[in-house]
DNA sequence: GAGTGGTCTAGACCACTGC
DNA sequence: CAGTGGTCTAGACCACTCG
């Protein structure tokens, strides 16, 4: 039992009767998203071993082994059996498709590029407020830009994110990296997308995204809302995309 | 080791450099499998107990264990702690929301009712007999109904049935039952839908479409194809449905 | 109280990776 | 070869449900 340093183990064999009961390799759980979340391994990173876990919290293999396989469940963390265990990164090729579920219709995998548009401060009014959990007239950052396939633009994207997080956001930032944007969110501002909530409807094209997306007003879009969250269920983005399904469609498993 | 009656214990214990090596607990799951689909347990059931299935496996309780969370994590089975293991049905409350991802835009939950209008068989297309596995000629079920929510009609479906399997569906027989689809289905047919595959775009509406949903020509709609399966990855059902998301959104968790 | 699933442990061995 | 995660076991005890 040595608590040497970092997070120490307060953990508590408990038995029945109390009202706040978690077992063990929840609590372990816990810590283990507290160390993700306090930066104490990056994404893409190393952990410790199970055994050194183990020893660190005081409990048996299997109880972190427990732990570790409902993170990893969660994608939080990437099991790489004889390598060990890594932080999961959007920079992972496995992690890309989670996000952007739109396929060709007919046919394979096209090239997709991301072109920044716009990228601008402003003061959050009520409804950006409200669902990124921000106080009216806080700062945020909004940007426009357009995913292309195959070299013909497919989404029209409005971004909103918490200007405090995103201080140093700018279009050439974004211009000069060729990742996806939440490979530099995570790479550069330090915040890992873990899930999101998408709402889905279909809408006739405005003027905005006729010209951008090259079709006729009136023609019907697919209105893609989602709201993105980090560690600890905090909500850091707020997107509003406009889908051409023409030639592509949005695909979900339902398991 | 006695294999008394039913599926007996071909598990094997293999060591290393086998070329077909599946880990113990994942041949406990095939078999499992291959019981449910059986029919040896049917929906809402309840599966013998840990124990009682280790001894039949010959195996140790936290090898069945392994097996049953995978299941369970599949939503084949259903663990209810002091109760023991059921098989998963759609009757269940819990599984309702897991093909039915329309929900109103603002407000509550809206009852909802599937209203019948047509029931007719047919012979199997190229593209249906594809989609469903078939050979083209085969005998299909198509149904069209729409569903509503809080009165006013939100979703025209169109539903391919291989018609072996759905011998005996008829207009009537949906009329009658007040529950959904999907628990009919398993209920007179021993179908059950494990998972399936949506495949998501905005459309305009047609002229069919724009009575069924009271909308103009031409009015935005969101066009959902299912491919539904049932155990063995056998699919079971197309459909395809058109939402009229005015009033409504579809809603997707990304994990 | 008996029976179920849920947690935790300790130890053995296997499969994979890289030095 | 050593170190990692992956499997399997056996046993103890806890939490929940029901008769």
């Amino acid at each position: 039992m040595d608590d040497s340093g970092k997070l120490c183990s307060n953990v508590i064999h408990m038995s029945s009767d109390s009202p706040t009961y978690s077992p063990l390799y929840r609590q372990i759980k816990t810590l283990l998203v507290q160390a993700l979340e306090a930066g104490e391994w990056r994404p893409g990173e190393l952990i410790p071993s199970e055994m050194e876990l183990a020893t660190r919290f005081n409990v048996s293999q299997g109880t972190v082994r427990k732990a570790i396989d409902e993170l990893a469940a969660g994608n939080l963390l990437l099991r790489r059996q004889g390598k060990g265990t890594f932080v999961a990164s959007h920079n992972d090729p496995r992690a890309f498709f989670r996000f952007l579920r739109l396929v060709p219709l007919s046919g394979d995998i096209e090239p997709s590029r991301s072109v920044p548009l716009e990228c601008w401060r402003a003061k959050a009014g009520t409804e950006a407020a409200r669902v990124l959990d921000l106080k009216v007239g806080d700062p945020i950052v909004i940007v426009r830009r357009v995913l292309e396939f195959a070299g013909k633009p497919v989404v029209a994207d409005e971004i909103y994110l918490p200007g405090d997080v995103f201080a140093g956001l700018t279009l050439e930032l974004m211009k000069e990296s060729q990742e996806s944007l939440y490979t530099l969110f995570e790479a550069r501002f330090g915040v890992r997308m873990i899930r999101a909530v998408e709402r889905l409807r279909a809408v006739a094209a405005d003027r905005s995204s006729t010209e951008l997306l090259h079709v006729a007003e009136g023609s019907p879009l697919l209105s893609v809302e989602r709201l993105s969250y980090t560690y600890g269920d905090k909500p850091v983005e707020w997107r509003r995309g406009l889908y051409l399904t023409q030639d592509h469609c949005y695909l979900n498993e339902l398991g």
